[in-house]
DNA sequence: GCTCAATTTGAGCGCTTGCTCAAAAATGGA
DNA sequence: TCCATTTTTGAGCAAGCGCTCAAATTGAGC
């Protein structure tokens, strides 16, 4: 059984022309980009270098895109929050560096100095319950990680007793859904750094001020 | 010389159908609820009973009309901050006042439980640079009503002399836009509220923890 | 080299988009 | 009453939308 093996093809008759974890990603970063009503099937077509009929083949629909690029980005977060976890010596310290890391989010050359769950929760409210609800759920997911963070932290003697790891869990996402946002003003590069470090030293200060 | 009268009209032919004052409200709560680009003309043409003729006659196009209503929703939210200013007692207790009015956030019934510059600010970044300028524009505006009250309250001896008024301005718009985002998630009526009174505490605990 | 299923292609469908403009309707002032 | 002026109307344009599907293309297995 091979990692990448598409196991439900029997005989490989022709092999997709463009990788399709490659595909994945280029519309992860354009719908990450432009949000999902600005981003027309032209120009879907335009990036992943794809006619309609191959990406209706593998999608369905525009909005099949749209939630498979939502799980792709939201997959490639929580990766990311692990390595800041497993290369810290404790739990806060693991959490803070991931705060610290917002410090850089204006000098990046991302898709968006936004995350693409806070974008798409926002901008589908009204108009695609069902694509805002696949986005509110993945936030959740990932809201859950740092209450599953703050409970090994108070079980690792890190933080009190009366810690409350679900409000501290919801109390980290929306500072740096906070800060996210605030840099997408202009000329914010000089205060987002301020605003990360000093979320950082509030999630180390914890244990003596929650 | 009437508040409200039109100066550049000479000769009132025909008085407008509609009070324009109500037609801009009507254009602000749709596209606060829908944002931008999934608003369309028949959309607005419908909400606010006009045809297209007299929408163009008004605003010149789509985007001048999210434009005015743009400048309508930053005035409002001015008005609103400094209704909680003016009936409070100090400054930080303004502030706090405010900071914790967004613990009903989830139970109003608003066009949208989001704030309409942010929406604007985060959707419109890749797409329609100008119309985003507009935004950002109009949330420094916000932010800057905030670092004059911590300013004010520096002067009034609330804040110790190293306290920095722009800091706290930035990281005040900071909180309340976490909070807000964090409210578009499915089910945090519980939750938000106490975020809320998290924020409204931490800005009453200013002076000894700044 | 042929077979044949998987994949790609792209013309084009019906509909909506933002927008225009000439004609109609409305009303204060003469 | 009728003029002058403004506002409303709404048919309709060119372009773009999401999407379909029959035909062409590809390449591994025989």
């Amino acid at each position: 059984m091979n990692l990448s093996d598409h196991s439900k093809v029997r005989d490989m008759a022709r092999k997709a022309k463009h990788d399709s974890d490659d595909t994945l990603q280029k519309a992860t970063n354009l719908f990450w980009k432009q949000g999902y009503h600005a981003t027309s099937l032209k120009d879907l077509e335009q990036t992943l270098d794809l006619g309609p009929g191959s990406i209706y083949a593998q999608f369905g629909s525009k909005a099949g895109v749209f939630e498979a690029a939502l799980k792709n980005y939201a997959d490639s977060r929580q990766a990311e929050l692990e390595r800041h976890i497993e290369k810290s010596s404790s739990v806060l310290q693991g959490l803070a560096s991931y705060a610290a890391s917002f410090r850089t989010l204006c000098d990046r050359d991302a898709p968006s100095v936004s995350c693409m769950m806070m974008k798409s929760v926002t901008e589908l409210h009204a108009t695609e319950p069902a694509l805002q609800s696949v986005a509110s759920d993945l936030l959740d997911a990932t809201e859950a990680m740092f209450t599953a963070q703050f409970v090994r932290a108070k079980k690792a003697g890190e933080l009190p007793n009366y810690a409350d790891p679900h409000f501290l869990g919801a109390w980290l996402q929306s500072e740096i859904m906070g800060i996210r946002t605030y840099a997408q003003k202009k000329d914010t590069q000089s205060t987002v750094p301020k605003l990360a470090d000093a979320l950082a030293q509030r999630v180390l200060a914890l244990p003596t001020t929650v």
